[in-house]
DNA sequence: AACTATTTATAAGA
DNA sequence: TTCTTATAAATAGTT
C-alpha cells in the first residue's frame, strides 16, 4: 500500500519506523472501529509504540473485554471470586440492556403514534404501512375468532 | 474497499455482516501482526464476534500485555474486593431489564400483529384501537410535513 | 471459496 | 507533523 511493496521485518531507520508506527497504527485503530460498528463485535485493542507509549481502543469497555477474555479463557476472576473487571462486565452490561430498552420504547411510542416529531416522511410511511398490516392481521384474527370462538382465550 | 462504499452502521443482513466480520477480522489481525514486526510495537487484540466467538491476537503475550496496560493506566491490579451481595443486586437489576425488555418485545410485536394466537376478542380489539389511532396519529403528522415541509427532518 | 472492480491504506516525497 | 500522490492492499458485491 503505498509507492513500494514493504518487507516484513523491522523497519530499520528510525524515522521511518516512527512515522509508519504512527500511520498505522491509525490505521488498525481504524479498522478495528469499523469493525465493530459493522458487525457488532467487541474488540479492544491495546499497543505498546517501541518507545513505551499506550494506545488503545475498545468498542466497549476495556476491563469489561478483558474480563470477558479472561472468562473465556478459563482463568479465575469469573464464576466466584468476582473482581472489579466482573463487575464493570456487569455494569456494562446493564448499560446495554437499558439502551435497547430504550430503543423498544422508541419504537412503542412510534407505532402508537407518538413522539413523530423528529421522523421524516420515509420514516412516517414505512411506519404508517407497518401499522396497516397489523390492522390486517388483527382483523383476521378477529374473524377467524368470531367463526371459531372455541380457539379462543376467553379474555 | 470493494466494489461499493460502505455505510458505517451495523450490517443488517446476518450472512453478509458474518462474512464481513470474517474478513475484517483477519485483515485486522494481520495489521496488527505487520504492525508489531515492522515497528517493533507490542500489539494485543481481542475480538468476540456477535455470537461470542474469541479470536485474539498478541504479539508478545496476552496476559503481559494486560498487565503492562494495567500498570499503565494506573489500576493496582487487585482493587476492592466487591462482595457477593453487591454481585447479587446487580444480577437481579440484569434480570429485571431483561424482562422489561422481554414485556416490549411481545408488545412490539403484537403491534406488528404477529404473535396473536394467545390474545382473546377483547385485546384484539384494543390493538385496533391502539392501531388505528396510531395510523391516524402519523397521517395527521404527514399533512403537516408535506405542508411545511421545513420543519422535517429530511430523511 | 474465488473472483475483480473499487475503495482504502499507506510509502515515499515535499 | 501534515499534505500529496502513486501504488499496494483490503474488501464489497458477485459468481
Amino acid at each position: 500500500m503505498g509507492r513500494g511493496k514493504v518487507e516484513l521485518k523491522r523497519i530499520e531507520n528510525p524515522t521511518s519506523r516512527q512515522v509508519t508506527f504512527s500511520k498505522r497504527r491509525n490505521g488498525l485503530l481504524k479498522k478495528a472501529f469499523e469493525l465493530s460498528i459493522l458487525c457488532e463485535a467487541e474488540v479492544a485493542i491495546v499497543i505498546f509504540s517501541p518507545s513505551g507509549k499506550l494506545y488503545q481502543y475498545a468498542s466497549h469497555d476495556m476491563e469489561r473485554s478483558i474480563a470477558r477474555y479472561r472468562s473465556e479463557i478459563g482463568l479465575p476472576g469469573s464464576a466466584d471470586n468476582p473482581t472489579c473487571r466482573t463487575i464493570e462486565f456487569w455494569k456494562t452490561e446493564i448499560d446495554e440492556l437499558k439502551r435497547s430498552t430504550e430503543n423498544l420504547e422508541v419504537n412503542l411510542r412510534h407505532l402508537s403514534g407518538e413522539d413523530l416529531a423528529m421522523l421524516g416522511m420515509k420514516e412516517l410511511k414505512q411506519l404508517e404501512r407497518q401499522l396497516k398490516t397489523g390492522v390486517e392481521r388483527i382483523r383476521c384474527k378477529k374473524v377467524k375468532l368470531l367463526e371459531n370462538p372455541d380457539d379462543a382465550n376467553p379474555n
